[in-house]
RNA sequence: GCGGCCGUAGCUCAACUGGAUAGAGUAUUAGUCUACGGAACUAAGGGUUGGAGGUUCGAGCCCUCCCGGCCGCGCCA
């Protein structure tokens, strides 16, 4: 494999780095791409990072560096792809590329097309990517939703960066809720059958979806189940239950362009005998003890906040217990790393799976959690009320009736995960500019639109386009085009480092916005003349490349890229 | 009380993980079309990055202490 010119500029710097002894291990060499066009495409800060081990000003250091990096490159063949390259206080090295390193960029992205802004920055490194999780005991919500927009898109990334990710839904199958969850279906049952004796669960499950189910059954089997003991029906009521609302998870999460690799079930893989395999290797560590009829897990060895409980005194499991059986499995199954994403109703339990984790002799780290803040919708300015409690909320599925897949994945998309956002769905619907969502789909509908003008007027745009001649690209706008669309890589990059996909959609946008200014400022279809058909190609070529950017963005967020709106 | 996240332009949010003069959208104001999609574009004003210290060549970002908002703190799941 060929490296970029990106790569061989790191390299060089880091060979001379070496070659002259500055430093013992110099780390990571970023190459940042500065705010300001007078400082250049790219920017080293390695010199000022080295002044203090080298006890050499910074600004030394970076003219030595800068000097021997020309000689470097000139030897690799690299000289005109390399306009200049600056030294500027207190000691950044800027370089300069020529209009030919970025005519050759725009060819890379036309030869790689779907591919382009792939990396192997991951090196097959193997991922689980656990997100939704959503107990079936209920419509998935706007947190839900939320967090599916983010991990689908994310494992999208991981995937482009060169991660080996598996997306996995993990079904909480079992336990007090789904228990909760059969009695609260009986009730329904035995309420539409004429029953006035019965009383509903304290903590039982209120959803109207819940006597739509009842009056299935009864349509199915009547009365069959009327008058069996609690016990003795209600495993038919909690799985019925169960997968019915699975099921109805799973469609909405089709319908949203989310799917998995693998619908976890607790029940059929965290058994009974893994539990106490899972106990027995904590046992063994000497991470248990009992206390007051119950057994529990020194978790605070790890950093946690205070032992936890992992055998109740009633002799049944905590909910911790089997999610370290499962988080234990995981690594069984053969993954590197695991990343969860969660509710931040959820980050208090972080600690004492990262230490039961740790208990087990994995790393801390090889477990990462993503917490997804909170979606707040809004409507004409007005917060939307929901109770989860009383069983009052907008679903997943309302949500995408009302605004459609698109908007609604853009729109969790936009925050970083870590705030909060406020959801405006009077402007998700919007087919104006203010919408971002439509703003960058227009984009790429107009470039749609004018390669079908171009074919019209007898060049297909599609094909042919081996000899245009680039170098007529000239104007600050068109190489300013290309040196944003080459940035696309490098923000996939950073999503896949900070695991937040929110950087993509800023740069959608601002994208979309360069292309719709130079769309504004130069024709593309220019005139009849051989003069003229030679700058429409070189201006086709350009804008062929938007397009594949644009494209390749919005499959990765799971958005529509329309050819016509 | 303890812990987590957040606090940036009137509003909604960015800022490449410590880089150079803190940027977009929206709102406001003033402009731009006989031609490829006006669902667009150009320009202006708008800031003590909640406050105070500290770390260093450099801080919106890291550390400490305050202020404000949201969330979590069970032998629940």
């Amino acid at each position: 494999m060929t490296l970029s010119l990106r790569e061989k500029i790191v390299a060089a710097a880091r060979q001379i780095i070496i070659e002259n002894a500055w430093s013992r291990d110099v780390g990571h060499i970023g190459l940042e791409n500065p705010k300001e066009k007078k400082f250049g495409d790219w920017s080293l800060n390695v010199a000022m990072r080295l002044a203090k081990e080298c006890k050499r000003p910074p600004l030394d250091i970076a003219r030595a560096l800068a000097e021997q990096l020309v000689i470097k490159l000139t030897a690799e063949g690299c000289a005109d792809s390399i306009a200049g390259i600056d030294v500027k206080a207190p000691g950044f090295i800027n370089i300069f590329l020529s209009p030919k390193a970025l005519y050759d960029m725009l060819r890379s992205i036309k030869a790689e097309g779907d591919n382009f802004g792939r990396s192997r920055l991951g090196k097959g490194q193997k991922v689980l990517l656990e997100f939704v999780s959503a107990n079936p005991t209920g419509p998935l919500s706007i947190a839900h939703a939320r967090q599916a927009a983010v991990g689908d898109t994310l494992a999208n990334i991981l995937d482009f960066c060169g991660y080996a990710v598996s997306r996995e839904y993990y079904i909480n199958d079992e336990g007090n809720q789904i228990r909760n969850l059969g009695l609260s279906l009986r009730v329904r049952y035995l309420e539409l059958l004429g029953h006035t004796d019965v009383e509903f669960p304290e903590n039982g499950y209120k959803g109207d979806y819940l006597y739509d189910m009842a009056k299935k059954i009864i349509a199915e089997k009547g009365d069959a189940f009327a008058q069996n003991e609690i016990e003795e029906i209600l495993p038919f009521f909690s799985a019925y239950a169960a997968d019915e609302i699975l099921g109805g998870i799973r469609e909405e999460l089709a319908a949203f362009g989310v799917g998995f690799d693998q619908w976890y079930s607790q029940k059929h893989h965290i058994t009974r005998e893994r539990i106490d395999a899972v106990i027995a290797a904590l046992r063994e560590r000497g991470y248990i003890y009992e206390q007051e009829g119950a057994t529990w897990f020194r978790s605070t060895d790890f950093g946690d906040d205070k032992d936890r409980v992992i055998i109740k005194s009633d002799g049944l499991f905590t909910y911790l217990t089997p999610d370290i059986a499962y988080h234990k499995l995981k690594f069984e199954r053969g993954f590197d790393r695991l990343i969860n994403i969660w509710g931040p109703d959820h980050h208090g339990y972080i600690n004492r799976l990262k230490a039961s984790v740790c208990a087990l002799g994995y790393t801390r780290d090889a477990l990462e959690v993503i917490i997804i803040q909170l979606a707040t919708l809004f409507r004409d300015g007005n917060p939307v009320k929901m109770s989860t409690r009383a069983g009052e909320y907008i679903t997943l599925q309302e949500l995408v009736q009302e605004v459609g897949k698109d908007a609604a994945r853009f729109f969790f998309l936009m925050r970083r995960c870590d705030s909060q956002l406020e959801f405006d769905l009077e402007l998700a619907k919007k087919k104006t500019m203010e919408n971002p969502v439509y703003y960058i789909q227009y984009a790429h509908a107009r470039v749609c639109g004018i390669f079908e003008a171009v074919r019209k007027a007898g060049f297909d745009p599609e094909a042919g386009q081996a000899e245009a001649d680039l170098s007529i690209l000239q104007e600050t706008e068109a190489l300013e085009l290309i040196r944003k669309l080459n940035c696309f890589s490098d923000v996939l990059a950073g999503c896949s480092v900070t695991l937040d996909p929110q950087g993509i959609t800023t740069y959608l946008r601002e994208l979309a916005g360069e292309f719709h200014a130079y769309y504004n400022k130069f024709r593309i279809l220019t005139g009849d003349t051989p003069d003229d058909w030679k700058v429409t190609r070189a201006r086709v070529f350009l804008i062929a490349g938007v397009r594949q950017v644009l494209r390749n963005g919005m499959r990765l967020m799971g958005v529509q890229a329309p050819e016509s709106m």
